[in-house]
DNA sequence: TGTACATCAGTGAACGCGCGTTCACTGATGTAC
DNA sequence: TGTACATCAGTGAACGCGCGTTCACTGATGTAC
């Protein structure tokens, strides 16, 4: 039994989900799928984590900041606010959730996933906040209302590339056209 | 140990599921909550299902059926194809989803229960496919794409009407926007 | 009309299984003297 | 430097629970003669 490095155990752990989570449902992720993955023993997953759910925040928040990171970046260098913004920072959305994640699973069955709603509900909210702005600054008039349509719309196209497995040109012309853009 | 009328007891296990699907999450519902909502024996559930994935099938093809026929409706006095016959459909939608359905359970979770996967992908192509000749006829570039997105929107719209339990008309303008209507 | 039997919807206790969670234990590493 | 002890990450068998599913049974209803 080696002492081994805790920060380094619970990376093993939260690398074996998004690992899994790339291959299957999270709903069906189990502790010892987990465990199993990352090669350790069952207990040592209570060791990092209170319980399931809270293992299960903890992955998407990764996946989150990840990919709003890039979002961020992709505003900033998009000049003044609308909907050219808006599409900007969707597109990075697209690719920063191509790259190398999980995207399937925690885009929509983080939806149901008991552990995670409250999450994905808080997050989702922040993205629809953000997108009224910009909807605002477009001129558009229900602007709260649009910029939720818009997160969903958003969500189906990343599903989209996610089942495919590639960029889809189509579907981003299509979003830039929903966009009046 | 009445006789009683099997046609009478499966409509009783369907109603129940209805009804439980309201309140909480499909993923949830086990064969317990249907049998004691609807008042029979668990084996009595067998006799009229294969197993819990059938049962869930039948729910969602009901509440499907119903929905679609008012689309059909909308469609058929709605005038020649483009993004208005479209949005009439999309908007008859709406309305089928809030009259008295499950539809947050049925909408969101269905993607996720792996029982009913299937049934929904096949059913949200039919809609998509549907969408796509609306588009087409309004001179869309990339009218399969665009359909696509269409209904992740038209779900969105759905489900924020279901949580609010009440018309939207922000919603519905946004819809319309969307398409340049 | 009466009797014996077949049919059939329904019953509910029992089973098996897999899951999340716990806990007594191991053994390597650090610390005190 | 050596010895005794505390700490601490990790282990994995065991537990409890709830679920989907089964099956031997019940008893009312239909049918044959």
């Amino acid at each position: 039994v080696p002492r081994g490095n805790p920060a380094q155990t619970r990376q093993q752990l939260i690398d074996a989900g998004v690992r899994l989570a790339h291959r299957r449902a999270l709903t069906g992720l189990t502790v010892d799928d987990v465990v199993g993955a990352a090669g350790v023993a069952k207990g040592t997953f209570y060791l990092h984590f209170r319980d399931r759910a809270e293992y299960f925040v903890t992955l998407h928040r990764r996946f989150h900041d990840d990919v709003m990171k890039l979002v961020q970046e992709a505003i900033l260098s998009a000049g003044s606010a609308g909907t050219q913004r808006l599409l900007a920072g969707s597109l990075a959305y697209l690719d920063g959730c191509r790259r190398d994640h999980p995207v399937k699973a925690l885009l929509i069955e983080a939806r149901v996933e008991p552990a995670i709603q409250a999450e994905v509900a808080r997050q989702n909210a922040r993205f629809a906040k953000r997108a009224a702005l910009e909807f605002a600054a477009a001129g558009w008039p229900a602007a709260e209302e649009a910029a939720r349509l818009w997160v969903g719309l958003v969500a189906e196209a990343a599903l989209a590339e996610a089942e495919s497995g590639a960029v889809l040109p189509g579907i981003r012309d299509a979003l830039a056209r929903f966009l009046h853009t």
